[in-house]
DNA sequence: GGATCTGGCTGAAACGTTTCACCGCGCGTG
DNA sequence: CACGCGCGGTGAAACGTTTCAGCCAGATCC
């Protein structure tokens, strides 16, 4: 593999010029840049970021450890933070836990060990061994979609809350009065807190909650769910799910036992992914600003790193909530 | 931060025995593998890969870098790429180009500074100049998705006009004449090639065939299309989409509009994502082995190089139509 | 014409690992 | 008792950069 000392050697200079013609071309004459440089490009030289990295201490890669992939939601807070990252020069590379806590800790360390200059993530746990040790070696980190108190680091989260209160409120004030929720693992913050505004908005209603736990947050666990919602009886008029690739879930399991959407079953979903509004049945949704989840994230991360006096923030955003057919009442 | 100096040092070893304990562990004896091990955790040291690397001249990092994140299918393939990496000990890192030149010519010049032990790679063109300084970078490579001659690289595959002839065969069999092809940047050697597929069916069928191209491969563009095919006439009967996502917004148009699939309009897509399944009406779609592509290439690049005398192979998987109510004739 | 400045370049140190030749020591063997 | 051997450990070289003090020659100034 060819190095900077054979240009230097080929082009008759030394290794200290052909690293300025490389990063500082202006301090070198012209002749002499335009000699290296076409020897760079006659020998195919590339330099090796490691070595690189090593000298400076710090690498120009920003790290993304996100949840689930295959997650529409994620890929378009992905995006934001790629968007915000470019901006500054920096590449970001996307690793994904599947929710699970030993790739989890397999992808920090991982970020760790490259000296990453920082990295957003979307934990399965904030407590658990992985993110401990996580934390020791000091690599500056954002929460992204999970609120953390400032005194930890800073988070961008949306008001999960607020969201389950929204499709909550929604279901009641079209006239529901058995509502299921079908909620994602319990060990994810979001569920819990989706389920806590549920439980808040039906305080006292006269609305009658069922909760299911479905095993994981994607199609095949919703149509699961749908199973299990189908053989409950009473049967629900309506349910609402941690998120939407859930809902699209129950709403093939309800569509394919013919059971009439929203007539006989009104369905709300999370995030108001693409897919929501192609649907079967366009879905409700409640609608979380990803982009810019990512994007932000992304900012407060390089402004961290720009500058070690900068406080930690946590910034909330608001949830909206979309609402289509699969809720809509017709007459 | 911490090195493996301040270990050493505070362990009363030198930094080789250290270096033993964390790489070799059973060469040092019990007692003071102990005490390294305890000082080790006590500092919170992480070592630091890019030194490693630089010293061992090869990472233990696999690149992939796809067309676009925001379609299920690529996410499939990294799926499958990462669970043959890990069965071998290395992180995938994946980098989405979202069809930009700069963004690949980017993140290729990443992955070569990097110095990566390889990379999975979908390109957007096959020839350019991006794909040419990689080349010459000297870093292993193999195409996924996109056929190659095994003279250049490996190269991993699902056979494109097969595909497309496939859809177009079973709309002429449920009886179609006029048919629409809404195809995605030509620029894209997939989309040049299920066209082909398609003209090749039709051929001497006497079915008439309009072919619209949409500026991308997503659902908006989809939406874009579907819209300027209301506006032909005769409108055609039936449409293939060169993929899920702008079958997805063709559909979404064709519902908004108020026509009928799939009597007044059949839809087929191409990919067949899991939302192929929960749209509006299922949709009928073209299978690709996703997962299966991505860990096919994984496992030949992996084989590249453990054995650089393995000779490139160039594998080509068979599509499979799937039929669903959107192309499904009604009595 | 000597002092000072400046542009262009060189040479070497440093970054944090891994690896490898080598060393001292206690033990079994002939 | 001398010898060889294996165990556990050390010290230094090497990896490919970047950076910085310093050097040389020519231009500028008084």
């Amino acid at each position: 593999m060819v190095g900077i000392k054979d240009v230097a050697k080929r082009a008759g200079v030394s290794i200290g010029t052909v690293s300025n013609v490389v990063n500082r071309p202006h301090v070198v004459a012209v002749a002499t840049r335009n000699r290296v440089l076409s020897v760079i490009e006659e020998l195919g030289y590339v330099r090796d970021e490691s070595a690189r990295q090593l000298r400076a201490g710090r690498s120009r890669i920003m790290g993304l450890l996100v949840l689930d992939l295959g997650n529409p939601f994620f890929v378009d807070v992905a995006r934001g933070a790629e968007q915000a990252a470019h901006a500054e020069g920096l590449n970001v590379i996307t690793a994904n836990s599947s929710q699970r806590s030993d790739l989890e800790a397999s992808y920090l360390a991982m970020f760790a060990e490259q000296r990453v200059r920082g990295v957003l993530l979307s934990p399965v746990a904030t407590s658990g061994e992985a993110l401990r040790a996580f934390r020791r070696s000091g690599t500056p980190y954002v929460f992204v979609d999970r609120k953390a108190p400032a005194s930890e680091a800073s988070s961008v989260a949306v008001d999960d809350i607020a969201g389950g209160g929204l499709a909550a409120r929604h279901l009641l004030e079209t006239g529901h009065r058995r509502i299921a929720f079908v909620n994602g693992p319990a060990i994810l913050a979001q569920c819990r807190d989706r389920e806590q505004g549920v439980r808040a908005a039906l305080e006292g209603s006269g609305a009658e909650l069922t909760v299911l736990e479905a095993i994981g947050l994607d199609v095949s666990s919703g149509r699961d769910a749908g199973a299990r919602l189908l053989g409950t009886s009473p049967r629900p008029t309506a349910v609402f799910c941690a998120n939407d690739l859930l809902a699209l879930g129950v709403l093939q399991a309800m569509v394919g036992a013919g059971v009439r959407i929203p007539e006989e079953m009104a369905i709300v979903g999370y995030d108001d992914i693409e897919f929501a509004g192609a649907a079967a049945v366009p879905l409700t949704s409640v609608r979380q600003p990803a982009k810019r989840l990512g994007r932000t994230a992304a900012e407060l991360l390089l402004a961290e790193t720009a500058d070690t006096t900068v406080e930690h923030q946590a910034v909330v955003f608001t949830p909206e909530l979309v609402v289509r057919e699969s809720t809509r009442v017709r007459r």
